[in-house]
DNA sequence: GTGAAAGCGCTAACAC
DNA sequence: GTGTTAGCGCTTTCAC
């Protein structure tokens, strides 16, 4: 049997197709009695609107577009970031009957910004998602912005005035983090910092800084190094820290990745950790747990920023909470198995 | 400004809208001046058609839909796994102007099926990619089948007659690794099964009898474990077979997760990998290159099986190809770290 | 080669 | 509360 179409169930429930749209899309005005009525024609011809007729009709699509930088275009392995972005923003798109579609670019490329517009001027999504680093990208946002599509940006960095944004607490959930280390006894504290691109990551810089003083104890240059989120640059980071004369008993990363780089040169070297040398991540990735020994980290809560982010953007839609601006979604320590008190 | 329609174009170029939907579609019968005078009209308005629109008109939704198990549902660490796969449809639904619904679920909730076939008759794809394990289980392919669109298996484990699907070469490929560790100098080599559920999987185990046949080595009962794909399985498997009177020095995992379990109680016991013990793994996802010592393991061509599938999905709207029947895309062995001579 | 007319299956605006 | 009408912007069919 054919679909069957609006007029079918109007038929069989002896109403216009009007009231039978009504009862679709929960509008008021509909006695108890013809709703129930429509319903079980609905029921019995398993009817389902046609989604393209419903939005020709009604200028919308009904779709929101996630764009994030795809981890597979340069063997980065923080597939679980895209993962738990996906899931929470699906998990808003479904609540509110929206579909998700996914678009992953990568941002070393010359012509993103023709191609995201290009998408976005195609599909016509009702609202777009923008992950870090790409929401950090003043060129990639405006590219977006100019399509005059309602965007949301996650992990900005720094917020703009008049935008939506959400964010978790890098700096401060960092700085408890550092406060954390110190408790444990250790007084020098390394740093991996992150990508400079990636600004929410340099949070976790001042972050590490405001802890350090917090905790009484000074900032060193020499322990921190320049990473860029790379496990390989973890890796590089942890060779130069630990060949210092005075080498530290603590080194915190800004990502998971580095520090997954950390315990292999560890490894490799035959540093104990955490008995000689205690680690620290951020992100708690998957690969968090999967290490050995299991890493330190924060929790960064990526599915409940994704999801409070789309839903941002439906009330947009519903022309409330326009002013609402950054919102932030705060982090949680997860302590595992890569820390401990400073040795001696 | 508005968005130009395919009215403002036909104006603008002095034909009629039929002619400009001739040049959009590429169809034939178009002058080659009339093709331009259109081409430059649509240029000028910046026109792009509208989706809903067209879908409408011509009752189809240009969208593919792939579904698969929720990596974030129970804490697997594969979302690797899913990446590849999304990159993969995604690239083959670009080319063909397809766009790209994505759908985890967890195939233990009770209402999958059901929740399978509203969402396909919501959104009406042209098309289904089905991943493992979602393709090996029966109730949900067939709740698939019977919405009658077009779908197409990943890793089927087997293939039935008159159905598409793409696969890798597992049991080949695993019969290769059990060779490349015997020729390592390794008699007693151990497996880790994987999940039952997961039959191409399963097909793993049979390979790498093959392997050890081919090798002139014995089967041995006891050096097989029953895993079931986690990390904490290969733990398990690996405290059963190291603490075998007769241990293997070679242990060959049904997938990397598992391998990564083998290396954590090596690294745990003060066993050496590669050293005292090699450990070989499957899949190569982003895993394989995170731990410590990187890991030998195959490389299931997930991507570009993902998008064999999804072309042939689209070949068979086209009415082509309707008989291909199963793919098969080889994985190939990743030597790295985690393998070596047998020891003494 | 090109065009006119008739929908596709809904929603929006307004009438009753 | 409920129904009528007029599109939304395309593709399809068929005529020329």
């Amino acid at each position: 049997m054919a679909k069957a179409t609006i007029d079918d169930v109007a038929h069989l429930a002896g109403v216009s197709i009007k009231t039978v749209s009504r009862v679709v899309n929960h509008e008021p005005n509909v006695r108890e009695s013809t709703r129930e009525k429509v319903e079980q024609a609905i029921a019995r011809l398993n009817y389902r609107p046609n989604i393209s007729a419903r939005n020709l009709a009604s200028h919308r699509s009904r779709l929101i577009l996630l764009v994030y930088d795809d981890p597979a275009a340069y063997e980065t392995p923080s597939s679980g970031y895209v993962i738990r972005m996906q899931q929470g923003t699906l998990k808003a798109c479904k609540a509110a009957g929206y579909e998700l579609l996914i678009h992953p670019c990568n941002y070393r490329d010359s012509d993103v910004e023709k191609d995201l517009r290009s998408l976005i001027e195609r599909t016509r999504p009702d609202g777009v998602v923008i992950a870090a680093p790409l929401s950090n990208m003043p060129s990639i946002v405006s590219a977006i912005a100019r399509t005059n599509t309602p965007y949301i940006r996650l992990s900005p960095g720094k917020s703009n005035a008049g935008e939506y944004s959400v964010a978790t607490n890098d700096r401060e959930v960092s700085a408890e983090m550092t406060r954390y280390l110190a408790s444990l006894g250790h007084t020098r504290i390394g740093f991996i910092a992150g990508h400079p691109k990636h600004k929410a990551v340099a949070n976790r810089l001042l972050g590490y800084k405001d802890g350090l003083k917090q905790s009484g104890l000074d900032f060193h240059e020499e322990l921190v190094f320049a990473g860029d989120n790379s496990i390989a640059s973890g890796s590089a980071g942890a060779d130069e820290l630990l060949g210092l004369a005075d080498p530290p008993t603590a080194i915190f990363a800004a990502n998971d990745d580095m520090a997954a780089g950390i315990i292999r040169v560890a490894n490799r070297l035959g540093i104990d950790v955490p008995q000689q040398l205690s680690v620290a991540g951020f992100d708690d990735s998957s690969l968090a747990r999967q290490i050995y020994p299991a890493l330190t980290t924060v929790r960064q809560p990526l599915a409940e920023m994704a999801e409070a982010a789309a839903l941002a953007l439906f009330s947009e839609n519903d022309e409330q909470m326009l002013q609402s601006g950054a919102q932030t979604v705060p982090g949680k320590l997860q302590v595992r198995e890569s820390t401990g008190p400073a040795p001696g």
